[in-house]
DNA sequence: CAGAACGCTGACATCTATGTCAGGGTTCTG
DNA sequence: CAGAACCCTGACATAGATGTCAGCGTTCTG
């Protein structure tokens, strides 16, 4: 397919396309006229890139782990693991916190819920948000180092 | 403590500590001198920037979700349950962020491992990453779409 | 006290990711 | 065929993260 639809189903623009191009981060065949043919292999592998990106990664480190974007998972892969551990780590100590921070709220939340209906039993009632549902969202529950500082010195 | 003890126990730099104040993240107390005093939470606030920062936001994104910043999951509150869903909403969708990167990185890192296992199956075993946990951290399992192309189209 | 170590501000510099525009082919369609 | 819809390259532009240096006060220590 062409650039055009790559882009669309990759959802970002041809122009960060041609962005992994030029770092060095893929190598899309042509046709005769020039323009880009990219292939499923293509697709994924400029997703992985994408997803990279979108993970705080720059085309510099991505480059530095190439051998983990091609779908044969052959090469050995060096840094990636431990690169991606590290990105784990950030991602997973947000996302404790904000376990402990969404749970704080919904007990707010049903508390005045609670008090509320209490409280206009039988009144006028103002309707305000009256059918409050939880949104749910993944599982959570144990939640260590709440607010960690830290977690390991002398980072990057 | 001062500049440098908060730089080092959080693994930054005092010029990004600067940096997270001027984008209008936090507001460090000064000494009579003029000297920055960090506390605890700010120690605790700051170094949730610098996962979300590092985790690919930037402060401009981070600054909108300022509320998710704060230890006390409590907080001003006033307005009631509007402000709350409100606040409700953001957490989540930061929730919804923050899986998704989780899981890609995830998903990266079994496909990596099982690549690395099946590669060196019985070879001299050059012993790359040995022993690759994958740290706890909220269950995780389904994976579909293994190197997914897409994602859900309009992204962003 | 002198010098080291540290703090502050502001400016300049580099790197990346991205957007957008220009100038100029190529393809598809009514 | 004419115009729309695409593609290409290259350049200029912005924003944000970071580094580093200068010029200047403050603290701590031998």
């Amino acid at each position: 397919m062409r650039a055009k639809e790559a882009a669309e189903r990759l959802g970002i623009t041809q122009r960060m396309l041609r962005h992994y191009e030029k770092a060095g981060l893929m190598d899309i065949r042509r046709s005769e006229n020039g323009y880009r043919i990219y292939g499923e292999a293509d697709l994924r592998r400029a997703g992985r890139i994408r997803d990279f990106i979108e993970t705080g990664f720059s085309t510099r480190e991505i480059r530095t782990m190439a051998s983990c974007l091609t779908d044969d998972g052959a090469g050995p892969c060096e840094g990636g693991i431990e690169q991606l551990l590290q990105k784990l780590g950030h991602i997973d100590r947000l996302r404790a916190d904000l376990d402990a921070r969404r749970e704080a709220v919904l007990d707010r939340l049903a508390m005045l819920r609670d008090a509320l209906s209490n409280h206009l039993e039988g009144s006028e009632s103002q309707q305000v948000a009256p059918d409050i549902t939880v949104p749910e969202g993944t599982p959570h529950g144990r939640r260590p180092n709440p607010a960690g500082v830290e977690s390991g010195a002398a980072r990057r």
